[in-house]
DNA sequence: AATGAATGAGTATTCATTCAT
DNA sequence: GATGAATGAATACTCATTCAT
């Protein structure tokens, strides 16, 4: 019963603690970190300004814990999703997709991360060096086995072939939203593809 | 005469901007944009704080300027080279070492590129609609121009490309940067054109 | 029987009243006024914030209280002390001791008093008209009768020597706090009385 | 030259310092410290928020440098009053007259010393290390003095004797403050010294 | 042109207090 | 009685920008 109530109280929590997230991606996104106030979010979010801190130390803690979370969420759901897929390669391609798709389906969200993200060295290096690493780590892997099963050039290394990949999306998204965003992210997956699994130049 | 003296008195505006902005880059660089204040350039320039508006706008105006007029060197210098060299494909291996030899020569101005210039989505945009334009620009002539003799695929779409090689080329400064920088940024343009070149996918 | 239900309530009123302001006395001390909150005591009290203001008003009062009632103890048992004493001179002897010895003997209160106190000229104020005042009486009393049978001079006014002696065993035990506290405070008294009773000056 | 600008500079920098700090010590003194903001300073002082900043590290420091600085001058006025006094036993009743004097004239530093000065354990550490220590050591001479010419008592030790001194008139003038102020606190030096240097024992 | 003292708008954060449970 | 999550008023301090000299 007290587990039950403890449940309840934490279901409560975790309720708010998300509604204030939520709201701040959508006002991070628009006016960027330097440009909200804390006063802003908490409005938003339908609170008072110190009830943010009772589920964050400040401000930049807000930010970072949004990063963190949204972005351990994507890599489980992208492991859990890949796992079920067979061909190294067709992983691959499973991979830019999900990447392209899951920021494309949320603006705001891949506003932070392409913009936010980017202002503060500090964060930058703590993204890189727990999130990123672990991006890289899968994209290795899926690499690592394409190449034992001769679908990719042994001569490849994989860890820079996987910052490649990274590079390549990030730039797609990081374009279409200073664009017009009238096309679909996701449709950049199988042109870019193409280039990366076969390079510009022509063979004949 | 008077012409003259106004070109000495131009030399001398020039010289002081120029000082402004070298500092600008150098406390920039380690402070990042937001925990820097105009009193540390300033001091680091050797001026007062107010001189530093007889020569730009604002603090976001330095900013802006730094950026501006380091590309359109950069944009200009680069074009000069590339001109000089017969193949598309030798000019599409040049234009990758410039960009990474340039950046990578000074650690001060890639940082600011990277991380600095990310901060406002406003500069983001502006700097995507006149430097980036002219970069993906020269890109595209190259490819083209490629593809015209038969030297890059005929499907390949220039611009995505262009995009591509900029993402790949800009993932790995980003990446140098936050790394231990204990290797040569210009040495990655090998294995990534030889990937960009011929893909990853082995032809067996 | 309910009066002993309430009694007993009363007890158990009064014993949780006094463990938060035991609790109080000693964060008090040791962070002052400004630099305690009122979560920091109700924690040391071992309940939660909102009981704290089932038994004070506000944070005000219960500085206020602390030093109400201790005071107020204090008189009570010196003055059942004082009067089983005889002589007029003893009891001004013994009524420094007091003072001394059980400031001496509790730091943290002594700290509350000495420190504290001053916090705020209304809290002064109130203390000075209430507790101060009390405490001047008993020694005009002493001195009076002191006077009246001979050991004290006619020309001394009583008030105002009870402000002397207080003043000059209120810096002691200042100092004292102040002080690296390596002496015991009463052992002040002997030397402080003959110069309170014999002055300074020499009679050859 | 340049001396002469530079001491006009000077002169003007020390004018607004001091014009700051004597809409600080009013102010202060009728709300207290921790009732006193910084812009109610400022606008006392007739400028800005900020440029209280300019003279002033931070609140806390502009409180310091008040105590600070007026009793260092202080002690420097009555150093140079009491040189030119010949006899210790005059001299010791120049000095308190000169404290009760000095207090009793400015009302509102009166209150900072009295009142403000303990708010802060450290503040209060700080003032007993540094002033109050030379305040000490000039009572302490004089007193040396007076027993080298049999005028005190040899067995009277000099440091606590001056405690005991500045606990009397400290306590006056608190007492002072905290009443009506319907009579001239220098008025007390003379029973108070009375007391001080024959005792309250009747010699009969 | 150059200065740098002065400005004052702007904001993250704290914490005493309340009140629904 | 007891709780502690939620509140939101209150404030020291910073720093880009100005302008009299």
């Amino acid at each position: 019963m007290s587990s039950h109530v403890s449940s309840v109280r934490n279901n409560k929590k975790t309720e708010k603690k998300i509604r204030i997230q939520e709201a701040a991606i959508h006002v991070l996104a628009r006016n960027g970190y330097h440009g909200t106030t804390v006063s802003q979010i908490a409005k938003a979010a339908g609170v008072a300004d110190g009830t943010l801190y009772l589920y964050f130390e400040n401000k930049d803690d807000l930010l970072l814990k949004i990063i963190h979370e949204r972005t351990g969420q994507f890599i489980e759901d992208g492991r859990a999703i890949l796992e079920s897929i067979e061909s190294p390669m067709d992983r691959l391609h499973k991979f830019a997709e999900l990447h392209l798709a899951s920021l494309g389906a949320d603006e705001d969200l891949a506003c932070i991360f392409q913009i936010e993200l980017r202002h503060n060295i500090r964060m930058m290096k703590n993204f890189s060096e727990t999130r990123l690493r672990k991006y890289f780590n899968i994209l290795e892997i899926i690499i690592t086995e394409a190449q034992e099963q001769g679908r990719i050039r042994k001569e490849i290394e994989p860890r820079h072939t996987a910052k490649l990949i990274f590079g390549v999306l990030d730039e797609l998204v990081t374009n279409w939203l200073l664009s017009e965003r009238d096309y679909a992210l996701v449709d950049m997956a199988d042109p870019t593809l193409d280039i990366l699994f076969n390079g510009i130049t022509s063979r004949t």
